[in-house]
DNA sequence: CCTCCACCGGAACTTACGGAGT
DNA sequence: ACTCCGTAAGTTCCGGTGGAGG
């Protein structure tokens, strides 16, 4: 028997719908969010009748619906027939995070289907795609929903440099065109840091998206497993201990729907039939160690360089400043032969590797010993050096041995 | 109350790069 | 061949800043 034939001839727990449990996967219904969905289908209905929706805000944590609630009101619009044709248009600003790749994408999306041929990904000027897009809204009577998701990550970069234009977009445009957006934040505080002009364009549309209660996540897993899983395979209590153990913080519902599958793959794989508590808690771990691995292996040269510094140091200490550091980054550098870079540059790359949750800051002052920031690593040691020892560039670096050694 | 340390962190500027248009 | 464009990464400059010690 070949090495893959085993799985397709075993019985497998899930049946073939096991995407269901993907975050992207989008169902029939959306479960309890019944109220923001009206809400959503209340200012987008003037687009059923010709005329431009106002702009709106989603807003709530990580896996509360958001997306799939704009993926949602997608497929209801495309399945309407209204009196102007109407443009849906998704764009993850964690992915396109620039103004020009915004601007970019609604070009070609706009323009798809058309003989004009889309706008290229760089060598233009941002007016130019401007002006592309305004002249063919104004030959063309098009409604255009513009969803920009992750949309904080937009505005923490570029300010409100594409937000703007785009929230003002309809006064160049003839009656029977209009541009809609959908701005759809992570952060509770977002409005704060958009500029007045551009928040007066959103006039109080905003959708409060809270996280699930546990309850509501037991029915949405119970809801999907049904979908994924074969009958009796998952039982009451695994969905009760997937809903409490990945959603301490707050609903997270991406999490939970994660966990399940992640813990059905495991039992899937020890060739068992139903899932089992013990799975689950592995699957928890297995999550959270490729979490990990995954962050550091994707690191840049110099920032894997600086965690390697901050590992090293707290290895003794527990935790360490930015001026120890600092040396200690600069020794490694020359082991490795990279240039280092200016304390500046460092502190921002301390700030990133702090944002991916590897390691915790916090800036204290000692008297007249200055102010500095203090950090430690808040992964294993063992795990996290095994990951960086991968990356070619420390090959020749016998890393354990200058630990040992005391070399920086 | 003032000083002064050792950094923090905002902002503007530089460099490098891939691509477009002419 | 040359200029212009946007973006990413990094540097330079510099005005803070919390609180122990004088």
């Amino acid at each position: 028997m070949g090495l893959l034939e085993k799985f397709v001839t075993e019985e497998s727990i899930f049946t073939k719908e096991r995407d269901a449990l993907r975050s992207s996967y989008l169902p029939e219904r959306l479960l309890h969010r019944d109220e923001q969905l009206d809400r959503i289908a209340g200012i987008l209905s003037s687009a059923v009748r010709g005329a431009a929706p106002s702009n709106v805000i989603f807003y709530g944590k990580t896996g509360t619906g958001k997306t799939a609630s704009a993926r949602f009101m997608q497929k209801e619009m495309l399945s309407t027939t209204t009196p102007v044709p109407v443009k849906y248009i998704y764009i993850n600003c964690e992915i396109t995070d620039t103004p020009y790749g915004v601007m970019q994408n609604i070009c070609s999306s706009v323009l798809e289907g058309s003989k004009q041929t889309p706008p290229p990904s760089s060598g233009l000027s941002i007016e130019k795609l401007y002006e592309i897009l305004v002249g063919f809204l104004k030959e063309n009577r098009h409604i255009l929903i513009v969803v920009l998701d992750e949309v904080d990550r937009l505005v923490e970069k570029n300010g409100n440099d594409i937000l703007y234009p785009l929230s003002r977009i309809n006064e160049d445009l003839v009656k029977g065109s209009s541009v809609s957006l959908i701005a759809i934040a992570n952060d509770l505080h977002f409005t704060e840091r958009l500029d007045a002009r551009v928040l007066s364009s959103f006039s109080g549309e905003r959708i409060l998206f809270p996280p699930y209660t546990s309850t509501e996540l037991k029915n949405i897993l119970r809801d999907r497993a049904k979908l994924a899983f074969k009958e009796g395979a998952v039982s009451e209590g695994i969905i009760s201990l997937c809903a409490t153990l990945g959603a301490q913080e707050h609903g997270d519902a991406r999490r939970v729907l994660d966990l399940l599958r992640v813990a059905g793959e495991i039992a899937d794989r020890s060739g068992e039939k139903i899932i089992r508590e013990e799975h689950v808690y592995k699957a928890k771990q297995t999550i959270e160690s490729d979490c990990i691995s995954e962050a550091i292996r994707t690191l840049p040269h110099q920032s894997k360089i600086v965690m390697l510094a901050i590992l090293l140091r707290c290895c003794g200490t527990l935790q360490t400043t930015t001026g120890e550091l600092y040396a200690t980054y600069k020794a490694l550098c020359n082991h490795t032969g990279l240039t280092p870079l200016t304390q500046r540059r460092v502190t921002d790359l301390i700030t990133d590797l702090e944002g991916l949750g590897l390691i915790q800051t916090n800036v204290r002052s000692m008297g007249r010993g200055g102010r500095t920031r203090f950090m430690h690593a808040c992964i294993p040691f063992e795990d996290a050096l095994s990951v960086i020892e991968e990356d070619d560039l420390f090959k020749n670096l016998k890393i354990r041995k200058l630990f040992q050694a005391k070399l920086f």
